[in-house]
DNA sequence: CTTATCCTTTTACAAATGTTAAATAATCAA
DNA sequence: TTGATTATTTAACATTTGTAAAAGGATAAG
């Protein structure tokens, strides 16, 4: 069982998406556990079903996926952000992606089955997380623009902009395949704006 | 007021993604309403803000914005095919993108602050509605997987067995833009596979 | 401290894609 | 049908990005 306490930033990030019962918080905190990772282990394997909902609660994370045998990350998830991999999640197919912890990471874990349950007797619950779903949607479609319709170099910038310390924090072999491009490419983009 | 079987399509549609009750349907079918556009005509402009929900009953339709004064295609609805602008809708900002009629077609269109409201009271249309996102969601991720890592020659090969009969009814100019190259690159590769 | 490993940059060259302009081809309206 | 407009292809050249290999830095384990 875990201390609710430990779950103080996690149940806030959620009441900023939609305000929910006191009942609802406990319903919810009693899904939840807590999933310590060292820095460069994976939190879940390519092949796995993805049953689970995490949330970073301290650290950082990527989910990655091999594409000819290069790994490429699709998504970073710094402090209190979602890990959701939906292409398994929403499908019960295996997922062809992992969680690898980047840091040394506590996430905070809920199984989808016991969640998905609580739809039916809660559905303000229900409504939270199609709210979470909403959000990341919009969040990816965005994300698809930039990498469409914007060239690398601009991608980068934006990146910088958002994230400021990601230089610091993520080997930039990580940020490259973010980004769509390879490791020599990046190299060449930050040598172009100094 | 729509007549029922004008939307026999439509809630074949639905009840495919999730079953529910006749007083659903007729709460849905409550806020339908039928909007006929003609060929390169626009449902909707680019700079308002998105409130309906769009299904396509008859015909094809694109949504698309300006990208330095040009076209950018990002999405094509075929005849059962939803169309939900989703950076606006949940978000509640004017929206950079217009609904354009690729042929005369025939929208179903559902107000979505009224069908927001439904789901106070009908807990299964919101639970239809959330898996409806949570199909787009799963849609949008494996779309720009593949942009983000095929090369434009396998994404042309990939959107033509996926809808052969594509390039007959949209002009390439459009599927240029959707595909994130320009019209010169995917005549190059049309003439390369030829 | 030293070695081994991994990360990042650089170089040289190849391939893919963009830009501009011109030439065809197709379509639409008078 | 004719002329005007729009769509598509082709050509020539520029730019971007990829690939492979080497070199220099940083980091971690012994």
């Amino acid at each position: 069982m875990v201390n609710k306490t430990e779950l103080d930033g996690f149940l806030n990030f959620l009441q900023k998406i939609q305000s929910f019962s006191p009942e609802a918080v406990d319903s919810i905190v009693g899904l939840c556990s807590l999933i310590s990772i060292r820095k460069n282990q994976n939190l879940q394997e390519i092949g796995q079903k993805c049953r689970t909902i995490y949330f970073v609660k301290e650290g950082l994370a990527r989910i990655f996926y091999l594409k000819d045998g290069n790994e490429v990350t699709e998504y970073f998830a710094f402090e209190n952000d979602l890990i959701i991999r939906a292409e398994s999640l929403f499908t019960g197919k295996p997922s062809k992606k992992a969680i690898q912890a980047l840091e040394n990471t506590v996430f905070i874990g809920i199984p989808s089955d016991a969640l998905f349950e609580l739809f039916d007797t809660k559905p303000e619950i229900e409504r939270l997380f199609r709210k979470i779903i909403e959000q990341a949607y919009v969040a990816t479609v965005l994300r698809m623009e930039a990498i469409q319709f914007h060239a690398a170099e601009e991608r980068y910038a934006l990146l910088l902009s958002e994230k400021p310390n990601l230089i610091q924090q993520i080997p930039l072999k990580h940020i490259a395949s973010y980004l769509g491009i390879t490791q020599v490419s990046l190299s060449r983009i930050r040598a172009s704006i100094r």
